[in-house]
DNA sequence: TCACAACATGAAGAATTCTTCAATTCAGCA
DNA sequence: TGCTGAATTGAAGAATTCTTCATGTTGTGA
């Protein structure tokens, strides 16, 4: 079996363990947002919020266009929904029965 | 939103960021395996695999039973061949057009 | 009981990733 | 032209993660 496949599979999965990474593809499931809005949502500083979706951006998760005077992001394509997904229902059967972040996960899912 | 549930998140998909751990997880995709088993599979030293098995076990992904002289591993929920297969369309997106992986993921998603 | 094989653990230096700050680019407007 | 707001970039120190080596544990068989 090859090494760089695992390498870029687990290179890709390191893009995706950062919580301010996590947050942004969250909230580009809903549809593309620019750069002021996912500011207001996520609690960072602007250049950091940059940097991480620089990261995204490399990785080729999520594509910008610019718009005037703002940079609109947008999901690159839809499969990481499912991805997402799967990776809630493991944390689920993870978590169960040690309480505090199961609820969350749950009410989540019910969305 | 609350802010552990993020972070909860990212710690997991850091879990997954690391070859050997990739390449364990695929292993124990087709049923409990013991160390030396893997072992033999992944080229790496024998305390760096246990380094690793133990970040997964930490994890709560991997469960591992003694049976005698040997140690056997399995998959805490098969729930993550779910999470690994969305991560393979994902690359296959990513990579199509861009040589090199393609071919071997493909061929790894025909097995 | 000794010795050996199979694994795990602790710890230290090397390598990678994060955060933050200063500087920069780009567009729109007075 | 000169500002200002929006976003990005580069770089440096802090923090985290990897790899490796030495040592420890557990079971088996002589």
């Amino acid at each position: 079996m090859p090494v760089p496949l695992y390498q870029a599979k687990a290179d890709f999965f390191r893009t995706l363990g950062h919580p301010v990474r996590i947050r942004v593809l969250e909230l580009l499931r809903d549809g593309p947002r620019p750069v002021r809005e996912l500011l207001n949502e996520i609690e960072v500083e602007a250049s950091n919020l940059s940097q991480q979706l620089a990261v995204l951006r490399r990785t080729g998760l999520v594509g910008a266009v610019r718009e005037g005077g703002t940079v609109v992001y947008s999901l690159a394509t839809p499969d990481v929904v499912d991805l997402l997904a799967a990776a809630r229902r493991i944390l689920t059967d993870m978590i169960t029965g040690q309480g505090e972040l199961l609820a969350e996960l749950q009410a989540e899912a019910a969305e």
